[in-house]
DNA sequence: TAATTATATGACCATCGGTCAGTTTCTGTA
DNA sequence: TACAGAAACTGACCGATGGTCATATAATTA
């Protein structure tokens, strides 16, 4: 009798709730200025059940920014198997980027608080190891398509394809988390968008290459 | 009588040694980590005393940002004044900033939990808004040596000064605060030290005026 | 139906930032 | 020197919050 698969359904779906209840929660208020209290109301589950299913609060962000990591992944791999080329490619990643930050904003402001404690908490969280994983796996994805450019010949700059992947990766990641959380005064002090800065950085990394 | 005068100069010694006990134990514990009782100790003052010399924890971090901007800015009008043109004072400034980083890894690491919030708090808290002014001036010095380098012709890149040193500002410190969270687990699994990411980076920026 | 197991609950605990009534120390005056 | 008022200081206390655990409820099995 399929009980126990029923069961083992059952539980994914909850910590697919609990999941999606943070995250509702998180980026209105803030990861600070969220309680356990209000993310159980949200689920309507009592607070002793949410530790059930999630190791601690920060577990849960991880899970939130692993949710975030694999939808990222995915539109990279569709976006690169448009590309005509290493450089092409590389131009088309660059203005995912620059779409995704537009959409997902609230995903940066949310990883600046969260993201840098993952490389440390990887070996404890199961949550935090499925983050890293993916992380890497989207490095990889970036190696690949500098040494396509490099054999293809449409990138000139022949560093080592691993340094810059890794080099690339986070500028760009640090400047949108930045921006996410100083853009509206910077837009307010200078009149600059965020998104028109970005766009700038972006063009100045792809034309480095 | 000069009572007034000392009681006055004693009050400053106080917020000065309060910042000092803060700052060594932020930069040992972390800023979340750290208590206002371990404060409190460290000072050899009581809790209750030091909210007689500071609003709150933010703004104690927000007075240790202060400092910190306060001695880059000296750092770089020294540099800035021994720079030939437009482009070497900005190549020399890059140089600056790395040896900073070096020498200073502990601030970037501390700015990225505090810094974010200065623009938002500098309404209501004095030390906030004595941040943005000091990062305001910091701003305008890169501004006029873009402008000297445009004139001067070893800038060939014309863009709106304002918005390049902005620009530059964010990429470069976003990606140090990055760094001096990330940087040891990148150096450990791909062996990149943080250091020559920097360099790399600064480079790339120098190269793209 | 009774026993066992899985799931859920919320009162409770420890910690921490911040407050305030009360105490001590300093200063100027008579 | 005596004393009153001001300034500086203290630490017990408060409210909020992340996390726990003894207990209760529901589902499953025999």
């Amino acid at each position: 009798m399929g009980t126990e698969e029923r069961r083992q359904r059952e539980r994914e779906q909850r910590f697919g709730a609990i999941i999606a209840a943070a995250k509702k929660v998180f980026f209105t208020k803030g990861f600070d200025n969220t309680t356990m209290d209000d993310i159980a109301q949200e689920s309507e589950l009592s607070k002793g059940t949410l530790y059930l299913y999630i190791k601690n609060k920060e577990d849960l962000a991880h899970g939130i920014m692993f949710e975030s990591f694999t939808l990222l992944k995915g539109m990279m791999e569709e976006t690169m198997a448009a590309g005509k080329n290493g450089l092409d490619k590389i131009k088309r990643m660059a203005a995912l980027f620059s779409e995704y930050y537009a959409q997902q904003t609230d995903y940066f402001d949310f990883a600046r608080n969260i993201d840098y404690k993952i490389g440390a908490a990887a070996e404890e969280s199961s949550m935090a190891a499925q983050c890293t994983r993916v992380i890497d796996e989207i490095v990889d994805m970036l190696i690949a398509v500098l040494k396509e450019g490099m054999e293809d010949g449409t990138i000139r700059n022949h560093i080592e394809p691993e340094k810059m992947a890794i080099l690339y990766a986070n500028i760009v990641t640090s400047f949108m988390k930045q921006l996410s959380v100083l853009g509206d005064i910077i837009n307010q002090r200078g009149h600059y968008e965020p998104r028109e800065l970005i766009e700038l950085m972006l063009e100045i990394m792809v034309r480095s290459l």
